[in-house]
DNA sequence: AGCACGCCGACT
DNA sequence: GTCGGCGTGCTC
């Protein structure tokens, strides 16, 4: 019997800690096992990684306390997993593993998904042809990757569904990801009715607990398919044939905080090291993928170019604004007039909530701005505040100029309660409902709508990304892009494509079981690439472009990135560690091959009383930029009081 | 990441 | 004289 253990924990500190195993735990310590030790003055949780015989070291060794679980919670691979993530996202071994295992101490009771208002659905039984050909390449082929690139409706969700019933036939397990908003509705509820128990579900909805029990389902192979979001992928199948990555090009598939892993990066890892097979599937899918498909032939792209269920893809226009004088359009406002007269539903999209942004002084220019951000205050008529986005500050809205009292001030920007009034006064006998984080806010509220939506008891439905993702509605004709602007003006090398992906996405809603499928884009800039595609529909034609603008100018996917964001609440604390920092890599940097691109504050320079700031480094090949920063950080000191953040490939540089 | 120890400013 | 600010360093 082992005397030693060494643990992990959740914390940024490299390499394991050794403990003293108590006589009485001998028989239960195990690795895979999370256990109780003192750590310091304090408790902490540790995770077993490995058993020894002698310790050494000149340290005190200090004893485990207790085990917390019966039985492991994880294994040698996934260990492995977590060693690979840790020197991949350069984050701490324990916080890599630490993410892969669930915190629940007991197993729930209660059900991960409610089946009482279940429905049955059908297993489609005639396949598209296009569907057939996918099935039989993915099937016959040898490849390691594929991609389902296709329109909205052209049948997706049948092609996986197939592969993985093949796959569990073949003794095997699949790990299906989906963003997290398409799960909580229907997909989680037909994917359980046709493979029945053997589906463990994941997702963010989950208590500890809940989340444990699917785990456990895993593991000990009760579920040979696992369905959720993002942190699915870390699903402990030890016999893993197929990942599916459906609507590959969502950003959640990111994590916002660290490590910051993205669940494609992941996949093609545990692909490559199980020996199983990934498939993806998008209208839009990412330009990594794209390229990997079209140049790389690293990804064996299959095509899906015609709607399954007779939809055909609806005809798309562009207003520009620039002659308007409201924010719908007459175009757009003739538009739903008369859908609504064919008793046939219209979704109206604008990705920006609350009433109105900016307040401006107009005698003496005067912004309102979140006294701890950098940003503009928005005004919320609903709930009657000014509120800031990112950090939640609210304050009584003004009627008067803060700075000099001046009566002469004006609000600008408009959000989707404004447009709501709007529209409910050009029909006010229509039935509108409004869905956005701030309608979400009730609970069941988001359910109710959508359902009524789907009954046909909503003409009109209003909303954010809420609407966008996802959701098949039979009856609706129109789909109206209220501002299709919103997204350019962000200080973004990704700001075309994910205007294009959205534009794409919200016009898949249109007319998905008709042919009368209407869009109307509504934008000041109607000769915008990603706008004149997306009117076009010309996704190969959009993609042509974007590549060349990015590989001109030596972005991703021709390069890799890291963003390394550093933040204080001391501004000059900050600013002299990003100085410092930056020359600690400007100095190894050429050797290797990466390239500084900035060192400045962040676009948004402070949030929450927090100074940003950021450093981007380029390279061709990723490894170096690895190699780069590890060394600077080994040898660069930064002062406690900066937090500093590493992003590798990030989606956003804000 | 916490938390303890340690060294300099404004209070009873 | 002390209470307490947060800078530095350690955690088996």
């Amino acid at each position: 019997m082992a005397s030693y253990a060494q643990l992990l924990f959740d914390l940024p500190l490299t390499g394991p800690f050794t403990y003293a195993i108590p006589d009485q735990l001998k028989e239960t310590v195990t690795v895979g096992k999370r256990v109780r030790v003192p750590f310091g003055s304090r408790m902490m949780t540790g995770f077993v990684i490995a058993l020894a015989d002698e310790a050494e070291g000149d340290y005190t060794i200090k004893e485990i306390d207790r085990v917390i679980d019966k039985e492991a919670v994880y294994g040698e691979s996934t260990i492995a997993l977590a060693q690979w993530m840790a020197s991949f996202y350069l984050c701490s071994h324990g916080q890599a593993l630490s993410l892969m295992i669930p915190t629940g101490r007991r197993e729930s009771a209660v059900p991960a998904i409610d089946f009482a208002d279940e429905v049955s659905f059908e297993r489609i039984e005639r396949l598209s042809d296009e569907q057939q050909r996918a099935i039989d390449a993915i099937e016959d082929g040898k490849e390691m990757m594929y991609y389902l690139y296709g329109v909205t409706g052209s049948g997706k969700s049948e092609v996986y569904l197939r592969l993985a019933e093949k796959t569990i036939r073949e003794g095997r397990s699949v790990i299906y990801l989906v963003p997290e908003i398409t799960l909580t509705h229907q997909l989680s509820r037909m994917v359980s009715s046709r493979f029945g128990g053997g589906v463990a579900i994941l997702h963010s909805a989950l208590t500890p607990s809940q989340r444990l029990k699917e785990w456990k389902k895993i593991q000990s192979g009760a579920a040979t398919l696992a369905i959720g979001a993002r942190s699915a992928i870390f699903a402990p199948f030890s016999n893993l044939g197929l990942i599916i990555i459906d609507e590959e090009h969502e950003t959640s598939y990111k994590s916002g905080s660290t490590p910051r892993y993205h669940a494609r990066q992941v996949a093609q890892h545990r692909a490559q090291s199980e020996g199983a097979t990934l498939i993806m599937g998008s209208a839009t899918p990412s330009l990594e993928a794209y390229r990997l498909m079209s140049e790389e032939r690293q990804v064996k792209a299959l095509r899906l170019d015609s709607r399954v269920g007779g939809g055909v893809l609806p005809a798309v226009e562009v207003v520009d604004m620039s002659g308007e004088r409201h924010m719908v359009s007459r175009r757009l406002t003739q538009a739903i007039r008369q859908t609504l007269a064919r008793k046939r539903q219209v979704i109206l999209f604008l990705n920006r909530r609350g009433f109105t942004y900016y307040f401006h002084c107009n005698s003496c220019g005067f912004e309102l701005l979140c006294p701890h951000c950098s940003v503009s205050l928005t005004y919320h008529k609903r709930s009657g505040a000014m509120v800031c986005h990112y950090c939640g500050y609210h304050r009584a809205p003004v009627s008067v100029c803060p700075s000099c009292s001046s009566v002469d001030v004006s609000y600008s920007g408009f959000g989707t309660e404004m447009v709501e009034d709007e529209v409910r006064a050009l029909f006010p006998q229509a039935r509108i409902e409004r869905l956005d984080t701030d309608s979400a806010q009730q609970k069941g509220h988001v359910g109710s709508v959508i359902n009524d939506f789907r009954d046909g008891k909503i003409d009109i439905l209003l909303g954010t990304q809420m609407v966008a993702k996802g959701l098949n509605f039979p009856l609706v004709d129109l789909v109206g892009i209220v501002n299709a602007d919103s997204g350019l003006n962000i200080p973004d090398f990704r700001s075309q494509e994910r205007t294009f992906s959205l534009l794409v996405q919200v016009s898949g809603r249109a007319g998905r079981y008709s042919s009368a499928g209407r869009v109307i884009i509504q934008t000041y800039h109607p000769d915008n690439p990603a706008i004149a595609h997306a009117l076009a529909g010309d996704v190969d034609g959009f993609y042509a472009q974007e590549l060349a603008v990015r590989k001109e100018a030596g972005f991703p996917p021709y390069a890799r990135l890291a963003n390394l964001v550093l933040r204080s609440r001391k501004q000059e604390v900050v600013e002299e560690a990003t100085r410092n920092l930056e020359q600690q890599l400007a100095a190894s940097s050429r050797a290797l091959g990466v390239e500084v691109l900035v060192a400045a504050q962040c676009p948004i320079e402070k949030i929450a009383s927090n100074w940003r700031y950021h450093i981007l480094l380029s390279s061709k090949a990723g490894s170096a930029i690895h190699r780069l920063i590890r060394d600077v950080l080994d040898r660069c000191h930064i002062p406690s009081s900066v937090y500093l953040e590493i992003d590798l490939d990030p989606l956003h540089l804000l």
